[in-house]
RNA sequence: CGGGGCGUAGCGCAGCCUGGUAGCGCACAGCGUUCGGGACGCUGGGGUCGUGGGUUCGAAUCCCACCGCCCCGACCA
């Protein structure tokens, strides 16, 4: 008796039903909008605890700006308004009076902080500016997905302000870094990193550069874009300080941001057939303790059990004990799997006689017992390799899906029949990425920096020029 | 936003064609027996049939509009 669909048989059915069935999320009664279910909302808070103290141990602060843009503001920075404007949705009327200005709901908060820098920064002393805020937007999106793409979304946004180009380059890449870092220990989801071409880059910004994580399916994922804004907003929103020459200056800016999305992508690149596969890093249970409840295993088994909860916990793992009657201990093997928790302990009659809890680990469902004594150092260690083992086995998936192709044929025939990521040289125009999106579906994901490409040129796939430009293409979500 | 599919109990569905007492499985509640990989028996509770309008003596069923979900495209963290 199965209750979900196999991710192996139809991903796209699978996935929304794990989001529901593992008790993550569950549709709200507005459009595109969900409910952050307990179970899902603790992955975020260690999401969140994870990348708010990198965050903050690269020298940021956290700080709170309004959720309202009035549109004069989002006005300002043309190429900003017009990426931004099909999909903000737009408070008109406060109690019964209508708004003398409308307030759009912010989309990102550059405008905002824009105007707020402007009077914060006077002088060379003042730079550079680091803030990170935690917050809510939305995004009137067109076509939404559990935790991928929904109207309002939870995300951190950086915004800096630098006294020269050189410092906002740095900051720029700095975070990048620091995002693949985080994605890659925390998550155990390995992703490429680069630049965004001029048609995929943020509205407004100089340039953009982002990780991109490859799911089960073969689909690439955004997962965090890192953006040098140049001085663009500081020009229109008047950003100006007097620099060590007494002369005035624009600020140069970064902004930067990860989202829920980070939840979605977890839940994609290590799920399988029995439901989710949680890092341990962010699992909100990582230890499960089941009793195996046979005849008067409430005075014997049940106090084992206890004591062994306890003594994990006192060693700082997550854990808890499923002594709940209504089941069986095979039902709560299946559940407990389907939720993803990286490591189950077994406890019945047979252990306590040999005082030990049988292990089951849910990435490889290897079996192991257990002595009870300084039970928690086998533990860790065991949740050490689990998280290891998802990001290897991630990572070796990534690897088998990402071919190098040379000709336009070929990048179309393993698109088709293998899909994952393809790696391959672009002349760097618009016209060829365009065609190639038109005819494939894919687009160019990251464009490699200098430094990781390999040496020599190709010809561009689609035009055939030579070119140094080496890219990877996906189809994404 | 275009093309297609779907919406009936918490979940999965039948009923709709041919209008006439709202059903099944799982889940849920109670009791009992069980429990080392999704247990079983008996009893029971739960429904504005997505929403609004229309046709009709009568609508889950026919008609119209809207909303939502899924898939495939066009746009995006």
């Amino acid at each position: 008796m199965r209750n979900i669909t196999a991710k192996s048989e139809d991903f796209s059915k699978w996935y929304p039903e794990i989001i529901r069935k593992a008790a993550l999320a569950d549709y709200a009664p507005i459009k595109g909008m969900m409910v952050i279910r307990p179970y899902g909302y603790a992955i975020w808070e260690y999401i969140q605890a994870h990348l708010d103290r990198r965050i903050k141990s690269s020298g940021h602060e956290n700080a709170y700006f309004p959720l309202f843009v009035p549109e004069s503001l989002l006005q300002k920075e043309t190429a900003h308004l017009e990426g931004f404007s099909p999909e903000v949705a737009w408070v008109t009327q406060g109690g019964a009076d209508e708004l003398e200005e409308r307030l759009a709901v912010r989309p990102t908060s550059e405008a905002i902080i824009g105007h707020m820098y402007s009077k914060w920064i006077k002088s060379y002393r003042d730079l550079p500016v680091l803030i990170n805020q935690w917050a809510n937007i939305v995004r009137w999106e067109k076509v939404t997905r559990p935790f991928l793409r929904t109207t309002e979304f939870l995300w951190q946004e950086g915004h800096t302000a630098h006294e020269t180009q050189e410092g906002a380059q740095e900051e720029t890449l700095k975070i990048l870094a620091l995002y693949k870092e985080f994605s890659e220990t925390e998550l155990a989801v390995p992703v490429l990193s680069g630049e965004k071409t001029e048609k995929e880059k943020f509205a407004g910004a100089q340039m953009t550069y982002c990780i991109e994580g490859l799911m089960s399916d073969g689909k690439a994922l955004q997962m965090g874009t890192s953006h040098d804004l140049g001085q663009n907003f500081a020009q229109v929103f008047n950003i100006r300080f007097e620099d060590r020459e007494q002369t005035l200056q624009y600020a140069w800016q970064t902004s930067w941001g990860v989202s829920t999305r980070l939840v979605g992508a977890v839940v994609m690149c290590h799920g399988d057939d029995s439901g989710l596969k949680l890092p341990p890093r962010v699992a909100p249970v990582q230890v499960v303790i089941v009793p195996i409840s046979v005849g008067d295993w409430k005075e014997t088994v049940l106090p084992v059990a206890r004591q062994l909860e306890v003594s994990l916990k006192q060693a700082g793992i997550r854990v808890k004990l499923d002594a709940r009657e209504e089941f069986t201990p095979g039902w709560k093997f299946s559940d407990w799997e389907m939720r993803g928790v990286p490591l189950r302990l077994e406890v019945g009659p047979r252990d306590v006689k040999n005082n030990q809890a049988l292990s089951a680990r849910r990435d490889t469902r290897e079996k192991q017992p257990l002595s009870l004594e300084n039970i928690a150092d086998p533990v860790l260690k065991l949740l050490d390799d689990i998280q290891n083992n998802l990001l290897q086995s991630a990572r070796k998936f990534q690897k088998e899906n990402t071919h190098v192709v040379g000709d336009y044929a070929e990048f179309k025939t393993v698109l088709e029949e293998k899909k994952g990521f393809l790696k391959t040289f672009w002349c760097g125009s618009a016209e060829c990425e365009n065609q190639i999106k038109e005819e494939t579906m894919a687009t160019i994901r990251v464009v490699l920096m200098e430094e990781d490409r390999d040496s020599g040129d190709g010809g561009c796939i689609c035009c055939g020029k030579g070119s140094q430009e080496q890219v990877y293409f996906a189809r994404a979500y």
